[in-house]
DNA sequence: TATAGATTGTAACATTTGTTACACTTTTGA
DNA sequence: TCAAAAGTGTAACAAATGTTACAATCTATA
């Protein structure tokens, strides 16, 4: 996939690809390249340029001013960094990033987007589309936390993908823990528990609801 | 405060107050009026137009298929509402949006919002920043969420304010108990455990830390 | 098909957190 | 200035969740 083909489909999805593969990038940019280990970016660095990381992988690191890290997260390419930084009030670098493998980064300078959005709407959308996906999908996870139990968790979630009746998990239970934010088996015997109490029916990621008075009485 | 100037303030901040005050508004827009118990948006809308709450207040509710409410959060004027769905790929309004008091909508189309931002720079930061720091407090209060225990909340949080050793919790405990989504009596039981460990100093909202390493423990 | 690896359910026990109640302090407003 | 309200720390106990270990099942691949 070449660079321009990259940045096309993640920021401006309005087009098919095989039209999209025809386009010339024609938008300011340059590429820079980054050796495993290398720095990308320190921690309070200000953001004037947007960051596509097209190839290769990154570690975002937030690191506390007496040197400890207390957060970190993996970033594997095609992905743009810290999109949201570049408008925000603060626009500095939350957290450090340093190239885990070989990486190529697509930089465009603020000004570029800024001429680029003006004149595309289509960029404006992917841009915005980004953004607002990432916010919602942050949005979810947060209401999940907010209920307190486990329990809870469970049927707000689950009442989330009520269809007539019946619900499906999307992903297996090990992965549904973490998304929830608890250990594997304290999920497992939530749903152990709701089963015996006759609130729900539950096999191999998917189940049904018999009680939705029950369930409603987790909430909150 | 007009309309307009609501406006400006909201979503063009680059212009100081006095200069806004004389500005007109030259965007496209309908002004609406609720009273008291109306709908403004029902789940599942298409949202083809930016939403100012200028006046009043409103309640979103999450109803789930089968009626459930099983989410509900307040905001008051002057607020935009769903912004990110606007431009979002489910652009639809994720919850239903009742009036508690009587209110006041700046409606704007999406056309005319794209239009605006490709004339106006200051717009599209003023647009642009309001959704990165949406994002970004939610993306701060998640990380304390995936801190699984209180003590972890608590290191995370002051670290996070680490100033040379010292640190202000910034708000009161009862308040921060909310925040981090547990009770009050468990963070201030928390707290004293880690006081009287020596970990920390503590005492009316500020405190000192004592043993980075003990903190870093708890962290992940 | 056989087999290693991943996923899942379960149990017993340890630990953490919630709950409730109360005394004390600080803040607020009349 | 005083009284009421809000905020705080603490304790004892209840409840929820984590931890660890193991066996059963499912899945992918040689």
């Amino acid at each position: 996939m070449n660079s321009d083909l990259l940045f096309f489909c993640t920021m401006c999805r309005e087009k098919p690809l095989d039209e999209i593969a025809n386009l010339k990038c024609t938008i300011d940019h340059k590429i820079k390249t980054y050796k495993k280990g290398e720095y990308i970016a320190f921690q309070g660095d200000h953001i004037s340029n947007l960051y596509m990381l097209s190839k290769g992988k990154v570690k975002m690191e937030i690191i506390t001013d007496s040197g400890l890290s207390i957060f970190m997260e993996e970033i594997s390419a095609p992905y743009p960094l810290a999109t949201a930084f570049l408008f925000a009030e603060d626009n500095c670098f939350p957290a450090e990033v340093v190239a885990l493998e070989d990486c190529e980064i697509i930089l465009i300078s603020k000004q570029a987007v800024e001429k680029q959005i003006a004149k595309c709407p289509g960029f404006l959308r992917g841009y915005m589309a980004f953004t607002a996906n990432q916010a919602q999908s942050l949005s979810d996870r947060l209401k999940i936390f907010s209920q307190k139990s486990i329990k809870a968790k469970i049927a707000y979630y689950i009442l989330q993908r009520d269809k007539k009746g019946s619900f499906d998990l999307e992903q297996n239970i090990t992965s549904l823990a973490e998304y929830f934010g608890v250990e594997r088996p304290s999920l497992s015997r939530a749903i152990s528990e709701m089963v015996k109490d006759g609130i729900i029916e539950y096999k191999g990621g998917k189940g049904k609801i018999l009680k939705y008075d029950s369930l409603k009485e987790f909430l909150e």
